[in-house]
Order: structure tokens, then sequence, then C-alpha cells
DNA sequence: AAGCATGGCAACCGCCGAATC
DNA sequence: CGATTCGGCGGTTGCCATGCT
């Protein structure tokens, strides 16, 4: 049962309205304004008009920065992807659309849009992605239907925000206790396959590193890469495989060989545009490296989308278990919140084998342990954050390594950097080696506090800790943006822990971020 | 030229949730 | 605290223009 009707429905006028109505409705409103009563309005306009009719007429027709007219391909570009995220919530949707209404943009989708959407999906539903464990590489015949249908099937990941599962060597997960130091069976990130994986499994994974084996590389594939580069094809094709896109800047090549032709379980990219242009750098950085097995994932990062974009993606990585992890580029400066944030080397701060994840800031250990407190699930992986120029010069052979990164250790060291700059040298260096020493004996925090700081760093490293049901790998991660920075990547990137490894992203709660337009709108309800 | 089908779009309807009484 | 009011939203309808036969 509805509420009464607003107006009295015999002594009202229906149907289109008259020049000489909008004439009213618009002279009164820009004489008054609507005066936060739309069914006392049309009395007060003269007009003999339900209350709500008067607002639908201005709202969608008499508003003075109202855009009339055929939409723009961007404007159209923005609604596919907006309502493959968030379905048809028109009013939105057209939050996002300036100068369009939410009924504009209705009447668009259901008489143009959703048509072409339909035949879209008809034309390339074969190249979904399959959700094997280990991702097979695409077919000859895949890769030649593939340049044709490039670009319908960027459009399908765009537009649909369906299941895709990447191959990672990832064992079962295995639940930690949040409040004490790993377990012996403890899974480090900083492990390499022959350390956690059973001798088969081992076997299994390498098999599945063989199938994308750089031999197999053709030159049918390598041309069709360099006619993408080329081309203002938004299809970014690397040595014959395809990139799944997730956002504007985010895409994932499934188990692809690094440039260099060692093994790479998968790859992720911050930038459309930004994996050719790495591939240089990180061809150089492969020929230091000797050792293949270590790269089970590359980040690249460009530089418009440099920093935050970048260490978000570690989060996933690491939280899905890999190993290692090697990034070929440095990031470049960048702002945060105005701040200018000096470029970081990876490579050169903590060498070929590095260890992500660990860009993380201390604003997110409230949303962590709201999480864990109140929803008392230990699923969490939040993302942002970010290393303002800090080094990270643990020891990873170092068993306690973990509790050498916590956040008071950083915040230490922005002490000795803060007492440096002072005047009062002699003074500052004594504080130094008390600070250094107090560091040593790790004495900075009551136990209490350290074990809070130990157990928000080991929820993002751990992969423990995402698994829900370790006997069958699933998962259900709460993946938040960060509260503090504005930054549309923020929260997208962590969602990609949902695509590594075994993972699904159930929900995806962004209360921490109202501000962040499309990680607010996300809402993966996802089920493998 | 007439009749019919289709597309586009303005407008309406009824429900929902927040605010107010 | 329940009832009422109101704004807002999404689904749907119906009118009009255009195209096709």
């Amino acid at each position: 049962m509805g509420r009464a009707p607003c107006c009295d429905k015999a002594n009202v006028k229906k149907g289109p309205w008259s020049p000489d109505e909008d004439a009213k409705l618009k002279a009164f409103i820009d004489q008054h304004g609507t005066g936060g009563n739309w069914i006392t309005l049309p009395s007060k306009a003269g007009l003999k008009r339900c209350g709500k009719s008067c607002r639908l007429r201005w709202i969608n027709y008499l508003r003075p920065d109202i855009k009339h007219g055929n939409f723009t391909e961007e404007e159209e570009s923005m609604i596919y992807k907006l309502h493959a995220n968030i379905g048809s919530r028109w009013s939105l949707i057209a939050g996002q659309l300036p100068g369009r209404t939410d009924n504009d943009i209705k009447n668009y989708w259901n008489t143009r849009l959703k048509k072409k959407l339909t035949e879209r999906n008809l034309d390339h539903h074969h190249l979904q992605m399959p959700a094997s464990k280990f991702q097979r590489s695409p077919s000859q015949q895949e890769i030649r239907l593939s340049s044709e249908n490039n670009s319908k099937a960027l459009d399908h990941a765009v537009t649909t925000s369906s299941s895709i599962s990447l191959a990672h060597p990832c064992k079962p997960h295995t639940p930690l206790n949040v409040t004490m130091p790993p377990p012996d069976n403890f899974i480090s990130p900083l492990m390499k396959p022959h350390q956690y994986l059973s001798s088969s499994s081992l076997a299994e994974f390498h098999s599945a590193q063989d199938i994308v084996s750089p031999t197999s590389i053709t030159p049918l594939m390598v041309q069709q890469q360099q006619q993408q580069v080329e081309t203002e094809d938004p299809v970014v094709v690397m040595d014959g495989v395809q990139a799944v896109e997730v956002t504007d800047h985010l895409l994932i090549w499934p188990s692809h060989p690094s440039p260099s032709g060692s093994s790479a379980s998968s790859v992720i990219s911050t930038d459309r545009n930004t994996y050719p242009h790495a591939a240089a750098g990180a061809a150089n950085s492969d020929n230091n490296n000797n050792n293949s097995n270590n790269a089970e994932c590359s980040v690249y990062s460009s530089e418009e989308h440099s920093g935050l974009a970048d260490s978000d993606a570690l989060l996933p990585v690491l939280a899905a278990g890999s190993p290692s992890l090697l990034i070929h580029n440095s990031i470049q400066p960048h702002q945060i919140g105005g701040d200018e944030v000096p470029a970081l080397d990876f490579s050169s701060k903590l060498g070929d084998h590095v260890v992500g994840g660990l860009l993380v800031d201390d604003m997110m250990r409230t949303p962590f342990e709201d999480s864990c407190q109140n929803q008392g699930e230990s699923a969490l992986l939040t993302s942002g954050g970010g290393v303002k120029g800090e080094e990270f010069n643990f020891d990873r052979e170092d068993p306690n390594w973990w509790s050498m990164i916590t956040p008071p250790h950083r915040h230490q060291q922005q002490q000795q950097r803060t007492l440096l700059t002072t005047s009062k040298q002699q003074q500052q260096q004594h504080q130094l080696q008390q600070l250094m020493q107090q560091q040593q004996n790790q004495q900075y925090l009551p136990a209490q506090q350290q074990q809070q700081y130990q157990r928000y760093e080991e929820s993002l490293i751990f992969p423990g800790q995402l698994s829900l049901d370790p006997s069958s790998m699933q998962c259900c991660s709460y993946v938040r943006a960060t509260p503090s920075w504005n930054h549309p990547s923020s929260g997208c990137n962590a969602l990609l822990s949902g695509m590594i490894g075994d993972y699904s992203i159930h929900h995806h709660q962004s209360r921490y971020a109202p501000q962040l337009s499309w990680p607010d709108a996300m809402n993966w309800q996802e089920t493998r």
C-alpha cells in the first residue's frame, strides 16, 4: 500500500506541460526558489499541477544547468562503467555526469545502451576468462580472435563485474592468531615456492608456468602486440596475452611471462600504457636477476598513476601469498595531500626481490581494528596508504622481520630525520643513539600496544588473515578505501586481491571513504 | 498517401526512507 | 514511538515523431 496521494488528483492537470505553464513555474522559482516545499508551490505559482509534477518538470527540463542534446562518447562510456558497477542507480550515475538528469540517463540506457550491450555480450561471450586455478594461455585461435574482438572483450571486462580468477601458486591459507607472532608453519611472503610448496605442488606450479613459456610466443603475437601499442586501441596485449582491464588504470595479465622471459604468474599494471613503457627497464632488471623463481608477480606503475596505485597493488599480491615480489621500475614523485612525496626506487632500496605490502600508513590502523573488534572477522584488506620517503632497510633473512616494520619503528625513523635537521647536532646525535638503542631493544612500546601494531601489520601481510576457510581456499575480504586520501584508485587495487589467487570478494565496504566516487559505488557480490 | 511499427522521451505511478509531528 | 508528510527514486506508461511497407 502506498501512502495517500500528495494532491487532489481530480483537480490537477496531467500530461505534457504547456509553454505557459513552463514560464509560470520558471518565473516563480527564479523569483522565490522552491522554498523547500514542492507541495505548496503549485498554488503559489498559479499552477494547477501536482507538486511532484512541478518538481519533476523543473529538475528534468527547466533547470538552467540541464544539458540537452546527444550524449558524448565519454558520457556513454561512463554510463557503461557505472551501470556495470552499481546497476540502475540512475541518480548516482547522474551525479557523475554534470548536466544530465537521472531520467535522461535512464531513458538513454533503456533505449540505446542496453541493446548495444546485449549485442556485444553475445558477440564475445567466448572470451570470458576461465576461472581455473592455474590460468591457461590463450589458444592460437583465441589470439587471432582477440585481435578482432579485443575492444569488445575489454568493454566486457569493464562493464561487468564477473568473476575473474588469476593464477597464483598460493597454498591454502592458515588462519593466524592475530595477537601472536607467526607460527612455525607461517608462509612468509619472503619465502620462495620451494620453501612452502610440497614437491608435487611445486611441480604443478612450475608446470603451470611452463604453459606460458616464451617459446610459445609467435611472431604473429608479437606483431599484434606492436600493433596494439602503436594504435589507439585501448586493448593492451603483451607477448600475445591480452590484459584484463579492471579499472581505467589497472590491468592484469594472467599467467604471463615477464618481458625478459622469466616466469611471472601475473602482472599488474596501473596504467594501460605502462607495460610496454616499463618493459625495457624490466628487461634490464631481469638481466641482473638470474633466478626467475622469484618473479611471482611484477608490478608496474605509471608516471601518472604512480605511488598510490603502485603501493596499493602490492598489498593484494602479498595478501594472496606471493612468496616474493619483483618490482621492475621505480615510482615517480607524487603529491599526497599537497605534500611532495619523493620518488622511491624500490629496487635500490630493497633489492631485487622486495617485499611490498609494507607501504601502509598508520591511518589504516583504526579501520582495521574496527573491523576485527566489531565484526569479529579477520578478513580485511585495506588499500591506499603509502610511505613518505621512508626506507625499509630490514633484513629479510631476520626471522623477526615482521616486528621490524611496525609503525612505531617508522615513527622513530622519522624522529631521527627530524632531529638531524635541527641545529643542536651533538645533542641530537645523542638522542639518536638512544633511539637506535631503544629500537634495537624493541622496547619502544608497551607490550599491549606493540601487539596491536603487530596485529595490524600481520593482518595486511600474513595471508592467513584473509582466509575464512583454509580447506576450500575461499576467502572473504572486506576491502576498504582509506578515509583521508581522496584518490580514486584507493581501494580499487585492493579489489584485485580477489582476483589474485583463489580469493573471492564478497563485499566491499567504503564507509570510511564516502568522498570517493567509484570505489564507494562498488559493491561486488561475487562468489565462485 | 495511409497504416503500422518502432524509437525516443516526457511524465506519471507507487514505493521507500528520512524528517517531522 | 507510531503516524504522517514529503522528497527522491526507479520502473513504467503513453504520446509523438519518424521510418518502413
